[in-house]
DNA sequence: TTTTAAATGATAGCAATACTATCATAAATA
DNA sequence: TATTTATGATAGTATTGCTATCATTTAAAA
């Protein structure tokens, strides 16, 4: 059986929807790469139209402009790695094991069990990494969230606090840790390829060291709460 | 007493010192405040040089581009923040008492001692918030970080890191937790203002619950640490 | 199969951005 | 006072970030 899956974008994030054509699937697909190649400060309509061998015009048909394209491409992510969440915590029952689980996926460390075609999803955790930020870092944050452009990832962020809660009722902080750990998954990846002084991972090329960290990081903040008393210490 | 204090900047961060002069000076200050204004992406040198009453040209003589003019703002963010470190835990003995003011820092609790004529420290400390990724999350971090342009960064999270050592000795994650809370004392601060189902913190005004999460992060990563066991759980 | 509609290509154009260069003048320094 | 240094004024250029028009190809509906 090869499973076929079709992630459903929100309607908000593009002018025609790239995944009814040809065109629409190469602009994605070249996209990513190039996002990832020359970065999305240099990337330009333009290039993307010469590499994929079509015309700026027939970009802006599919994508009011660059920011939007790299909103769609990040949020398709977050969606997929939710579905990841669902398929690969599915029939488990220990919130703990869920967790471990959480820890894998947002590491990159859990298999993937079916295939899209023109995604390259290594790279796009890449993007994911070094651009992601930059989809609601912008003074049109509270439109594009108002237009629910950030739904997935908000979606993805509770599942995560839910776990949580469900490995520790009362918990007082289930998002914002989550929050945390999903930014710090994707910083701290970033810090040890580039600026390695700021973890404790430096040279090191597994992603493992980073697994026990959060580990560590998730496990301590929940095991050490408890009942009627919000801080540590 | 007035207390005058000047921050040396790396000269790689500027064509020409901007501290030097009237005009570098209107330049970092109204620079400032338009970048918060109409965010890092539309801000431009020739609406600066309008504000500022110079011209486009002339700003060309004191930054490369803007990029570096933001990087020069963040990185004196950082310089003053890892001073006011240094400063408010001096002569404190207990390293739990310093990492409560780590925490009093980060969320912006903590009086300044000094005052720095053109600059704004809460509207930059905005900007850190808005756009300090920024200035990183390029293709030429590396080159950038061969420059030093990111040491007083790697400088602040380093003496952090020696705080969470002197407090839990052999801790084996000091520069990740240390970069992990510098940057989520950041991120909350932005999600809880514009993505706020992505805290808990969502329609609360005060600071004061994110630094109660940071604290409970914190002191459970490092409390829950026994020698020889780098996992949790 | 025809007709009609939808999608793409080709081309043009335009205002703004991101610079670089030149020269004159004003201000500061030697 | 001479001379360096900083700024202003102006011009220019390639690229970016679009929008518009019209012809043509392709696909769907009649």
């Amino acid at each position: 059986m090869e499973l076929q899956l079709q992630i459903k974008m929100n309607p908000a994030l593009f002018v025609r929807d790239p995944e009814s054509t040809e065109l629409g699937r190469n602009i994605i697909r070249d996209g990513i790469k190039m996002i990832h190649e020359i970065g999305f400060e240099d990337f330009t309509f333009k290039k993307l139209a010469n590499q994929v061998g079509t015309t700026e015009a027939s970009i802006y048909r599919y994508f009011e402009n660059k920011h939007r394209l790299l909103t769609y491409i990040t949020t398709w992510f977050w969606t997929w790695l939710e579905y990841q969440l669902i398929f690969h915590t599915n029939n488990i029952k220990e919130p703990a094991e869920k967790i471990n689980i959480i820890i894998k996926l947002l590491t990159f460390q859990a298999a993937d069990q079916f295939i899209l075609e023109h995604i390259d999803k290594n790279v796009l955790h890449q993007i994911v990494i070094s651009e992601g930020d930059k989809s609601y870092l912008t003074k049109h944050v509270t439109e594009d969230n108002k237009a629910m452009l950030f739904k997935p990832y908000k979606d993805l962020c509770h599942r995560i606090a839910e776990v949580f809660l469900e490995y520790k009722p009362g918990f007082p902080f289930p998002h914002s840790l989550g929050s945390t750990v999903i930014e710090t998954a994707h910083h701290q990846l970033y810090f040890k390829d580039h600026l390695p002084r700021l973890t404790d991972f430096g040279g090191v090329k597994s992603s493992k060291p980073l697994a026990d960290f959060l580990h560590h990081l998730i496990f301590s903040a929940l095991d050490s709460f408890k009942k009627g008393k919000a801080k540590g210490s």
